[in-house]
DNA sequence: CCTTGAACCTGCGGGC
DNA sequence: TGCCCGCAGGTTCAAG
């Protein structure tokens, strides 16, 4: 499901109901996701109190009192939901905590790409999901010659580098090709031709795509819910994504010569794009 | 080091 | 209706 708005969608709706909760109970419903849980989850989480919640990548960090940090990835098709007393566990309901004041909170995932991780917080970095991961979007780290260094001597793609996370961390398929539209980007363009102007440009696309998905709640394609089970909206906004055939909302360009936007597949993942803005 | 492709899973929609 | 195929928001590992 998700990348960076969908992951701060959830992570903002998980901090104010989750901050300064008990946990009280825990249940696992199977051994791991891809990887086994962390061996000592269930007894650690067990009477732990909540701190708060935040976000790195698409990471979502659950931080415990006394500086250990819960971390989950949604991986493909994951969802966080809020549930209230009386609630009964569904299919792929694989985590789920109790918390003292009621409020139940489940980790469903259907395919089980995502990942459950025990941390301590002043060793985070030192984790190998973690280590190599680039700058937040978001940040004032992120600028047009911070992309661009990082892009320098790549001979792949910059659709495909863009989703590479040392590059720059929470662009997944959907805002990548959202991203280079907006820019005026080919996603076919060699990474190391991006610089300069062109790198700025996409930077402020980068930034401006995923602050606005942010803002409608991210994008539901299926399996993306708010916690509170809502959907995201976003999905109406795409300019490229999922739209092959159609025509591009910003040319003017005759569809039956261009046949409008393309779909191309690049490292196994579909790419979509306007070949007469996008250079 | 870089790049590519497969693997990990389940579910859904389309075509026959 | 049923079956088979392709496709889906990500990461990781092996091989070239």
């Amino acid at each position: 499901m998700p990348e960076l708005p969908e992951v701060e969608t959830v992570c903002r709706g998980l901090d104010p109901v989750l901050r300064a909760q008990e946990i009280v109970r825990v249940e696992l419903r199977r051994e791991g996701l891809r990887k086994p849980f962390p061996p000592h989850l269930k007894k650690t989480l067990e009477k732990a109190t909540i701190a708060h919640v935040a976000r790195r990548a698409k990471y979502i960090l659950i931080h415990l009192r006394g500086g250990q940090i819960l971390v989950i990835h949604l991986g493909m098709s994951g969802r966080v939901l809020i549930e209230s007393k009386g609630y009964a566990p569904k299919t792929h309901d694989h985590l789920i905590l109790h918390l003292k004041n009621g409020r139940i909170i489940v980790l469903n995932d259907p395919r089980r790409f995502g990942i459950v991780l025990l941390l301590d917080a002043d060793k985070m970095n030192e984790h190998p999901a973690f280590r190599q991961l680039g700058p937040e979007p978001l940040s004032n780290e992120f600028s047009g010659p911070a992309l661009a260094a990082r892009l320098k001597g790549k001979k792949i793609a910059i659709k495909t580098a863009l989703m590479d996370q040392r590059v720059v961390v929470g662009v997944g398929n959907i805002y990548a090709s959202e991203a280079l539209f907006l820019a005026g980007i080919s996603p076919k363009r060699p990474a190391r031709l991006v610089a300069g102007d062109r790198a700025e440009r996409l930077v402020g696309a980068i930034c401006t795509v995923l602050k606005k998905a942010i803002a409608a709640g991210g994008s539901t394609l299926r399996d993306h819910r708010r916690v509170d089970g809502e959907l995201g909206y976003f999905q109406h906004h795409f300019s490229v994504y999922g739209r092959a055939g159609k025509a591009c909302p910003d040319c003017t360009c005759d569809i039956m010569k261009t046949k409008g936007i393309r779909r191309i597949v690049q490292g196994g993942r579909a790419t979509f794009y306007c070949p007469v803005k996008q250079k």
